[in-house]
DNA sequence: AATATAGTGTGTATTTTTTACACTATTAAA
DNA sequence: TTTAATAGTGTAAAAAATACACACTATATT
């Protein structure tokens, strides 16, 4: 009648032109030595908000990031010890912000590392599913969504833009067409400022405006 | 360290021109008396999918459904006991299918009903805002999705499918567009028959291709 | 038999959005 | 000064979305 309950991360960054995701190897059985999700159990009484913060900090680190719920999974298999419902949620973090931080502060993981989304191990439990269908979601979102503008620094190139795009699409886009479309869009602000310490033509940074944004989806 | 799990079901139907969803009447504490979603306690070792088909049945009298997650809530105030972690599902039922159907076969719940889903009562827990969530992705995945054809009988009018879009969107639409998009989309099947009964001129009755409309989407 | 009723069924012009496609400009390094 | 690397730009064509109004037909009523 109860259950153990759990929380999974699955954390985006986007590094080498890849879309990347952050996998923690694990310490302890089941699974020891696997590669898996950043994860684990929810106490009593505390908030599921709460839980995701904490674990996300243990298992990785990573601290003061919004997370946003996938799903429930719950088969009674996907645990050798019987059913653990686990409820994954998904982010995405800047690659270079998190590069020095990522650390996990318990003993039950040994290490966290990024792997390129389509280059991922075999994973403990059903995490490679997880992973599938949360990449389902980004693919189907992005255009709705804040997202691509979390994997960027503050400051960005429209190339750098559509690079994101196209790891997270897993296609190639016309770069003109691209540029007309997030013109049209009109919610990235142009700066009077041009890349630094580039060996070619330096390009223009944007920035993104959160208001100009929310007033074009139609802010709910 | 464990909980309690529940699955609640957010049930629609169409009927007199108004989206509707079926709730059902506690008949025990807490929230006794209240009107509140068809759900109760997954048990141990029950797969959740069949813990779904279990609570729809004992709750509603609905068999053979399938049913599709939109996600878990966990608030720990959510119930007056304490945390109890529940997933909620959803589907479309075709109102006259069902009609003679559905009745509760627990004693903790009093009786099932309709209500059009611009008069919900207040209810129990944070139903309320499980049904505006469910709503919400409904709208959102019209377009991509098989749901409003869940709706109808087999063979349905134009005008019919075009009362459920203005159902689920909440707004009106342009006939003579309507039926453009549906023409051009492509996956219904055009039947050498007409309705039935009516004293008006009579319309032509259509079925749903889902073969078609695979192909239309790009079925995975 | 005439008529009222109620919903069916249809087309076109306009605007908007999407797609396809290739060259010049700028900078740093060699 | 040349080379290498990337930035930045426009237009035409096709497709999709929108706005809009009237004649048709089956039945019920008188």
């Amino acid at each position: 009648m109860q259950t153990h309950f759990t929380i999974d991360c699955v954390i985006y960054s986007f590094n080498e032109g890849k879309l990347q995701v952050l996998l923690t190897e694990r310490n302890e059985y089941p699974y020891k030595d696997w590669w898996a999700l950043p994860g684990f159990f929810v106490d009593k009484s505390e908030e599921m908000e709460g839980a995701v913060k904490r674990i996300l900090y243990e298992h990785t680190g990573l601290k003061d990031i919004f997370m946003e719920q996938l799903g429930a999974f719950a088969g009674v298999k996907r645990h050798p010890q019987g059913r653990i419902l686990t409820v994954a949620f998904s982010t995405i973090v800047k690659y270079e912000d998190v590069k020095s931080k990522i650390k996990p502060t318990t003993s039950y993981m040994r290490q966290a590392r990024w792997f390129p989304i389509d280059a991922l191990p075999e994973l403990a439990f059903d995490h490679n599913q997880i992973i599938q269908q949360s990449l389902q979601k980004l693919k189907y979102t992005i255009n709705y969504s804040t997202a691509v503008y979390e994997f960027l620094p503050e400051k960005f190139t429209l190339t750098q833009l559509q690079q994101v795009y196209e790891a997270i699409l897993g296609k190639e886009l016309d770069k003109r067409n691209f540029r007309k479309k997030i013109a049209n869009d009109g919610f990235l602000k142009e700066l009077q400022e041009v890349q630094k310490g580039v060996s070619y033509r330096a390009a223009r940074l944007y920035k993104f405006d959160k208001r100009k944004f929310q007033k074009h989806i139609g802010v709910a």
